[in-house]
DNA sequence: CCAGTCTGGTTGAGACTTCAACTAACTCGG
DNA sequence: CCGAGTTAGTTGAAGTCTCAACCAGACTGG
């Protein structure tokens, strides 16, 4: 266990504002979504993924792949949201394991009241405050920093 | 209550970017400080800031502000790590309504002892992935990202 | 000095997440 | 066809966070 790279002034800076912003981000999205809508953000995901799928249909473990949480979170999710009508699971046709997730239609009404605001809070939090280039820069960034960790096993 | 102004494709693109990088960092960086060090990401912030402040105090409310985090989390937070040793309460000096939070020295070994893997686990997860000329980039954003947000009466 | 208000901080209940354990079903080699 | 190993998904307990309610001390105007 050699002597640890730390971060230089540069990076110490960047890594702040970074944590900073991603707090003050969450923390913005996650009670306007709450206050108006009822809702974690983590759960809108679940509704927008859903929406934009195929007959409003995905697969438990596709939708836990694109809304970046695991099986766990995403079972205990779906039951919550199937108590509030939003959601409702059916079987896999073909692999009896499977489970699908449907978005019903008090779900689809649901996200759609709560998109507007939603999206208003993203510009006010995100975009609003970027200079024109910075878009791109983001966008870029986030790109990068989203591929999947392989965890070393420490 | 116009149409809302939705995001463009690249509005779109970015977001989504920052969303899946967001979840990832933290994902990986909770569970390395979990696995290594048994406390989550949040606590580890306390810790550092602690450190970092004269006499290694700070008063709950700084404390709060320089970890962005609510009131109440801190409370619940430093409860903890008393129960562990690594915080101590004291009374402040001349207000009596405050409470100073103080990294006993137990507490400053436990966060030595956290720091290596978890500088590793951010380069990992974030500067060794990113381009040269990117980390100016993120500090930019970040810094931009992270002004208080007032809350518009929805 | 006192009432009203504001600030600092804590508390308990409820909601969400994680972790580990578990069931069920698919797959593959023999 | 059987058994071992893998994949899909769920569950319950324990931990953390939020929200609202609350107490106590400080400040302000009369």
């Amino acid at each position: 266990m050699a002597e640890p790279r730390w971060l230089s002034a540069e990076e110490q800076r960047a890594w702040r504002a970074f944590l900073a912003a991603a707090a003050g981000i969450d923390e913005s999205l996650d009670r306007q979504l709450q206050r108006e809508a009822g809702m974690p953000h983590t759960y809108y995901q679940v509704l927008a993924m859903l929406s934009e799928s195929p007959a409003r249909t995905l697969r438990m473990s596709e939708l836990a792949q694109q809304t970046w949480s695991s099986p766990s979170r995403l079972s205990h999710a779906v039951a919550r949201l199937e108590e509030k009508g939003w959601v409702r699971r059916e079987k896999h046709p073909t692999d009896r394991r499977g489970a699908l997730a449907v978005l019903t239609d008090d779900g689809f009404a649901a996200l759609q009241a709560a998109a507007p605001g939603h999206v208003a809070a993203v510009r006010a939090a995100v975009f609003d405050r970027l200079a024109p280039g910075q878009v791109a820069h983001l966008r870029a960034i986030g790109e990068r920093l989203a591929g999947d960790l392989a965890d070393d096993a420490g």
